[in-house]
DNA sequence: AGCACGCCGACT
DNA sequence: GTCGGCGTGCTC
C-alpha cells in the first residue's frame, strides 16, 4: 500500500512534485526526498492519487512539522513576493509544538508617564498602530511594559529591530527587565545556539524574541504582541529572493494571528503613517534643547566644522561626525581625461583605502594597487574625489592630536566584540569623536555628545529615488538624535538645500503630511510599484529581455512601465543589470503581471525601497 | 536553482 | 580524433 503526497521542495524555485510514502503522513510535515538523484528537504502539501508517472520514495520523515498558518503566509509570501512555495516556506524555521507556562505573577518596575500610559493605552486599543515617538520620548518603556502584560496574559511577544547588533544596550535592559524570558536571535548567532534557543522556545520557557527580520519566521505559539522598532529602516526589506520587507509581514502575521503589531520611530515611513493609526510621543528634552546649524557647502571639513569641533571638545564633550561614504576618497579621477578609475568588474569607481595601500571595489570586493597614471589615459595628474570617513577621521586626528577619533563604519566595525569596545569606550569619555556612515544613525545612547555634524547628506537628496527626501530627512534627525539626550546640543548641517532641512526638521509629521501631497498619483502609497531586475552575462540577453518584458506589458493595461533599461549600476561582478520599474493601482494588477512572466528568469522586488 | 545532455570550435 | 565551452530543458 502506497501513499502519494504533492511536496514542496525547500528552497527550490520549483512547483510542488509529487512523491510516494509506504506510511501515511500529515499534511506540514518535514522530510527528506531526492530531486534528480540530490537530496532534498521538502514539506508534506496535501495527499494526491496515485499519478502516470512513477514517483521517488520519501526518504525521511522529520519530527517537525509547518502549522496550517504557516503554510497559508507561506502561500501569502509567494503570492505576493513573487516566489516559489518552497522559497516562502524556506524563510520558516519549523518546530515541534509546544505551550507556554502562565506566568500570571510575573512583573517589572517600570513606570510610565501620563504621556507614556496614554500612548500605550492607544496601543492596547488597536489592533496595529504606530507609536510616533521623538528620539529620547521613552518609546521603549511602552514596549517594555506591553510585554511585560503579554507575560501577565501567557502569550509570547517578538521584538523585532533592525539590526540588533547595533544596539548592545538594548539587549541589556531587556535582560534586566526579563532575564532568560528573552532570547536574542538574528542571522549571524551559532548554529549551536540557535540549536538551544530552539529547545527553549520548544520547552516553552521563552516569552519575548528580540531580533532582526529573520526572528519574525521563529515558531512562536500563543503570540500575542509584534513590536516593530524603527519601523522605518530599510534593512527590514531583504535585498535577496522573496524580497520580503518585515515590517509589512509583521502587519499581516499579526492579523492571521490575531495578535497586536505596534509599529514605532522617531521618523515613520511615510506609507506607515498614511495607513496606520498613531499615537504622537513629543520629546520631552530634545527638540527644546537642540540648535541646528547650517552651512552653504556640501562635503568636506571646512574651518566652521572645525571651529564647532573644537568649540564641543574643549568643553570636554564628545562630537559625532556622518558622511556616506566609506574610505579615504570614493573616486580616483584623471584630471586630463576626467575618468575615474573603474573596476573591471563592475561599472562603479574604485575606492582608495590608504589603510591597506589599495583601490577597492564596494560591490565585487576587487582590489588593485594604487596606480600612479590614470590607466585610461597614462596622464599623471590624478586625483581622490569625495572625501570618506577614514579620510575625515585621519584629518581631524591631525587636527586634534591630543584627542581621540574613532572611525565607525563596517570597514572598522566587523565583529560584535569590536562594536561593544567602540561603544564602550565612547561611552566612557575615551573616545572623543565618533566619524561614520549610517551605522552611526542607529539608537545608541550616546550621553554627553554636543555636537553632530551631517556632511555630504545632498548626495543622498539628489538620489533619482522617490524616497530621496524622506530617506535624506529621517537620517539627518536620526543622527542629529545621537545629539543632546542630555543637556544643550547642536547639530551641523552641511548642504545647499539649506531651506528643505530648515523648513521640516522640526516637524517629521510636517514633512509627511507635505510629501503625501507630493506622492500624490504618482507614488506609494498611493500607486504600487515593481522592480524587474535582469542580471545576465550577456548585455544583448539582458536587453532582449528587458525588451520581451516591456511588450508583454502591452497586454496588460492595468500596469505602467515608468522606467525601463541599463539599471543604475549597469554592471555588478561581470554580470549586466536591466531594469524595467512598473506602476498600478492596485496590488492584484501588479501581480497578475508579474506571475506571467514568472518564467523569464528574472527577479521580482515588490515594494522596492532601492533603485540600485 | 542546479545539473545533465548535446552540439560546435581548438588542441595534443 | 577528444576536451570543453555554454545554450536548452528537466526535475516527481
Amino acid at each position: 500500500m502506497s501513499f502519494y503526497y504533492l511536496v514542496c521542495l525547500l528552497k527550490s524555485p520549483l512547483e510542488p512534485l509529487t512523491y510516494k510514502s509506504d506510511t501515511p503522513l500529515h499534511v506540514g510535515v518535514k522530510v527528506e526526498v531526492t530531486l534528480q538523484k540530490r537530496l532534498c528537504f521538502g514539506v508534506v502539501l496535501k495527499e494526491v492519487e496515485k499519478p502516470s508517472f512513477t514517483c521517488e520514495d520519501i526518504l525521511s520523515v522529520f519530527d517537525e512539522t509547518y502549522d496550517k498558518t504557516t503554510l497559508e503566509l507561506a502561500r501569502f509570501i509567494a503570492e505576493y513576493y513573487v516566489c516559489s512555495l518552497g522559497e516562502a516556506l524556506a524563510l520558516f524555521t519549523s518546530l515541534p509544538s509546544y505551550v507556554l507556562a502562565k506566568n500570571p505573577d510575573f512583573e517589572t518596575d517600570i513606570k510610565l508617564s501620563c504621556e507614556q500610559k496614554e500612548a500605550y493605552d492607544f496601543a492596547l486599543q488597536h489592533s496595529a498602530s504606530l507609536l510616533f515617538g521623538d528620539t529620547g520620548s521613552g518609546k521603549s518603556e511602552i514596549y517594555m511594559k506591553l510585554f511585560e502584560k503579554a507575560i501577565q496574559e501567557g502569550k509570547s511577544s517578538l521584538f523585532l529591530l533592525p539590526e540588533i547588533g547595533l544596539t548592545p544596550q538594548m539587549k541589556s535592559r531587556l535582560k534586566h527587565h526579563f532575564g532568560d524570558k528573552v532570547v536574542v536571535w538574528h542571522s549571524k548567532i551559532t548554529k549551536k545556539k540557535k540549536d538551544e534557543i530552539l529547545q527553549d522556545i520548544a520547552d516553552g520557557k521563552v516569552y519575548i524574541v528580540a531580533g532582526t527580520r529573520s526572528a519574525l519566521f521563529l515558531p512562536l505559539s500563543n503570540l500575542g504582541l509584534i513590536v516593530v522598532d524603527e519601523e522605518h529602516d530599510d534593512s527590514y526589506k531583504s535585498s535577496s529572493r522573496p524580497r520580503y520587507n518585515a515590517r509589512d509581514l509583521a502587519l499581516l502575521f499579526g492579523q492571521k494571528t490575531h495578535s497586536r503589531v505596534l509599529l514605532g520611530s522617531a521618523t515613520p515611513s511615510l506609507s506607515s503613517f498614511y495607513k496606520i493609526p498613531y499615537a504622537r510621543l513629543k520629546g520631552t528634552y530634545f527638540d527644546s534643547k537642540s540648535a541646528f546649524f547650517y552651512e552653504n557647502s556640501h562635503n568636506e571639513l571646512t574651518p566652521l566644522v572645525l571651529q564647532k569641533l573644537e568649540e564641543v571638545l574643549s568643553k570636554g564633550k564628545q562630537a559625532v561626525v556622518f558622511l556616506p561614504t566609506r574610505a579615504n576618497f570614493k573616486y580616483i579621477t584623471c584630471s586630463k581625461c576626467g575618468k575615474n578609475v573603474e573596476c573591471p568588474y563592475c561599472s562603479v569607481g574604485m575606492s582608495l583605502h590608504l589603510k591597506s595601500n589599495a583601490l577597492k571595489c564596494h560591490y565585487c570586493n576587487f582590489a588593485m594597487r594604487i596606480p600612479s597614471v590614470c590607466p585610461e589615459c597614462g596622464c599623471e595628474d590624478i586625483v581622490a574625489n569625495r572625501i570618506g570617513t577614514a579620510e575625515v577621521a585621519k584629518l581631524l586626528s591631525e587636527y586634534f592630536p591630543e584627542k581621540s577619533i574613532q572611525k565607525f563604519d563596517r570597514d572598522e566595525v566587523t565583529t560584535d566584540g569590536k562594536l561593544k569596545s567602540i561603544l564602550e569606550r565612547f561611552n566612557t569619555n575615551q573616545i572623543d569623536v565618533l566619524v561614520g556612515t549610517q551605522m552611526i544613525s542607529k539608537g545608541h545612547d550616546y550621553h554627553n555628545v554636543a555636537l553632530a555634524v551631517v556632511m555630504g547628506m545632498d548626495s543622498q537628496l539628489a538620489q533619482s529615488d522617490f524616497r530621496a527626501r524622506e530617506k535624506a530627512l529621517s537620517l539627518t534627525l536620526q543622527i542629529a538624535g545621537r545629539a543632546g539626550r542630555k543637556g544643550y546640543a547642536e547639530v551641523l548641517i552641511q548642504s545647499k538645500n539649506e531651506a528643505f532641512f530648515k523648513y521640516y526638521i522640526n516637524d517629521y509629521e510636517d514633512f509627511l503630511k507635505d510629501e503625501l501631497q507630493n506622492r500624490t498619483d504618482l507614488y506609494p502609497p498611493f500607486k504600487k510599484l515593481l522592480r524587474i531586475i535582469i542580471v545576465n552575462l550577456k548585455e544583448e540577453k539582458a536587453k532582449a529581455i528587458a525588451d520581451e518584458i516591456f511588450e508583454r506589458s502591452q497586454l496588460f493595461p492595468k500596469v505602467e512601465i515608468i522606467g525601463y533599461g541599463r539599471a543604475n549600476i549597469q554592471k555588478i561582478a561581470g554580470k549586466y543589470r536591466y531594469e524595467v520599474l512598473v506602476r498600478a493601482d492596485s496590488t492584484k494588477a501588479l501581480l497578475e503581471f508579474a506571475h506571467s512572466i514568472k518564467g523569464l528568469h528574472v527577479e521580482f522586488d515588490i515594494d522596492p525601497l532601492s533603485f540600485s
